[in-house]
RNA sequence: GGUGGAGUGGCUGAGCGGCCCAAAGCAGCAGCCUGCAAAGCUGUCAAACCACGGGUUCAAAUCCCGUCUCCACCUCCA
């Protein structure tokens, strides 16, 4: 049976077909540049990069798109508060969502569009929405543009919602005729810097939040395309205004919608507005970039993930566990092209069920121990090969060995030496003090049967 | 008011009609290894039965009904 996933817009889980044999295209929601990454942000991005992997591991040539949205009231309000150039403002945090990223081990999509970048596409969606009569120019004259709600029928399908049902706007604004109507660009406002305005055919004005996706997704990957996927928090009122625009259009748009539960914290979502969010800092006073990895893995990609004090140490005592058995069984033998384990296959199969993917990682951990100890070295191989097969597929990192200056390496090696000759002779208490030597330096001893391994605490 | 989701061992977290008297990890305990440790490994422990009360079924954590609690979205958010 092949990949499964869950549709959340018809609510099923479906069999994975791609539109066109062999490719995949995927269109994910990228940050608002308005302020550094937290916790959610990373879980999120991980989400795709695993669904990514998993495509990839399945023969498919995989197209991710993924935004950077830079031109939005927050990133205005926040490089305005920090008396900065919004563009360059929005620059600064871009990098650091993307060197997160990177050290999260998260792959760079194919194309990461900025928002800035798309006006003209934009600019000529809205046009056709208007032409089409599901888009006009703001009542009270100015450059704001709306989407007409009530020309659209299906308006409400992603969500399941009524447009009756649905609380909008206090009261229709901005040139708005229905609460529910959403912006397509807005006018320029006195007070915002010129550069965040944009010569369009109803004025100066710069884009509403929805229409960039719309407008990219279709420059980048066509009027219809496999996967669109964004945290749980977008799917109102982002993505259902995307699907609106873009169906409205005549595009057929994404085909599985895949949507992401969020991290939270003592149970509530952790969010920029309540301003609860673990940033990149504090999680590297708890844990590594590894351990990180590994936790935001451990819950499947629908559930939500509860933040607590425990949870990198917690991972990181796993990690530590996979990363143990690679090194003692590197000791022996070698990786060697492996298949991966089926139960393994099954788990990610099942919409992406990387906890239980995880438990066959530990099973075949367990069972690569057992192997070394009784010395099979053909099991420990074919073990160490499906460990290694598999952590790949979960991008998952051994804590990457720390380079050592030569000095520093060559100095733990002759104490390890010596204490060696101390131990040979049964000279224990010289051992000892060798090893305490060692401990005082953060080295951690490892006797194995014929030799001694080391490690740098922290 | 509307739309979704969740309640499983000390903790995290899978399972969503029979293979479940419930995976895996962490923590606990014991043993192995060791000169002794550390580290590591192995085993084991754990839920008077999966929020509670009914029901359907030969069979339910898994389906249905009711109740309680919690969360998310309907305003910017991954």
């Amino acid at each position: 049976m092949g990949l499964e996933l869950f549709d959340s817009k018809t609510q099923t889980v479906r069999e994975f077909t791609p539109l066109q044999p062999g490719l995949v295209s995927m269109y994910v929601c990228g940050p608002t540049v308005q302020s550094a990454p937290h916790l959610g942000h990373l879980r999120s991005a991980l989400v795709y990069d695993l669904l990514r992997r998993w495509l990839e591991a399945n023969g498919y040539q995989v197209t991710v798109v993924r935004n950077v949205t830079d031109i939005d009231d927050k990133v205005l309000v926040n490089a305005a508060e920090a008396n900065r150039d919004w563009q360059e403002f929005a620059l600064e945090v871009e990098s650091t969502f993307n060197s997160a990223h990177t050290s999260l081990g998260i792959s760079e999509p194919t194309r990461s569009p900025r928002a800035t970048e798309h006006i003209a596409d934009m600019i000529a969606l809205v046009e056709s929405l208007i032409s089409k009569g599901h888009a006009y120019q703001a009542e009270d004259g100015t450059a704001n543009v709306f989407f007409d709600t009530s020309s659209w029928p299906s308006y409400g399908e992603l969500t399941n919602q009524k447009l009756e049902n649905m609380e909008g706007e206090v009261e229709a604004s901005f040139g708005r005729r229905n609460v529910n109507d959403f912006a397509l660009f807005k006018a320029h406002k006195p007070g915002e810097p010129e550069s965040a305005s944009w010569q369009t055919p109803w004025g100066m004005a710069r884009p509403g939040w929805h229409i960039e996706c719309s407008a990219m997704a279709k420059h980048f990957l066509g009027t219809e395309f496999d996967i669109h996927g964004g945290g749980l928090d977008l799917r109102f009122p982002h993505h259902e205004n995307e699907l609106a625009q873009s169906s409205a259009n005549g595009d057929d748009f994404a085909n599985f919608w895949f949507h992401n539960a969020l991290v939270t914290i003592q149970g509530q979502k952790m969010s920029k507005s309540l301003g609860n969010g673990v940033s990149v800092e504090e999680l590297l006073i708890a844990g590594s970039w590894a351990a990180i990895r590994y936790w935001l893995s451990s819950a499947q990609y629908r559930s939500n993930l509860d933040y607590t004090a425990n949870s990198l140490s917690d991972a990181q005592a796993a990690l530590d566990r996979i990363g143990g058995f690679v090194k003692r069984a590197k000791l022996v033998t070698s990786v060697v092209k492996a298949q991966l384990p089926e139960g393994f296959v099954r788990a990610m199969n099942a919409d992406l069920n990387i906890p239980a993917a995880i438990a066959v990682l530990h099973e075949t951990i367990r069972a690569g121990n057992i192997a070394l100890d009784a010395q099979e070295i053909a099991s420990v191989t074919e073990h160490l090969s499906e460990v290694s097969a598999m952590l790949d597929v979960l991008g998952l990192m051994l804590g990457q060995p720390k380079e050592f200056s030569a000095e520093l390496t060559a100095k733990i090696e002759k104490l390890i030496g010596l204490r060696s000759e101390a131990k040979g002779s049964k000279d224990f208490a010289k051992a000892d003090q060798i090893r305490a030597e060692l401990t005082d330096l953060g080295v951690t001893l490892e006797d194995l049967p014929n030799q001694t391994i080391w490690s740098i605490n922290g």
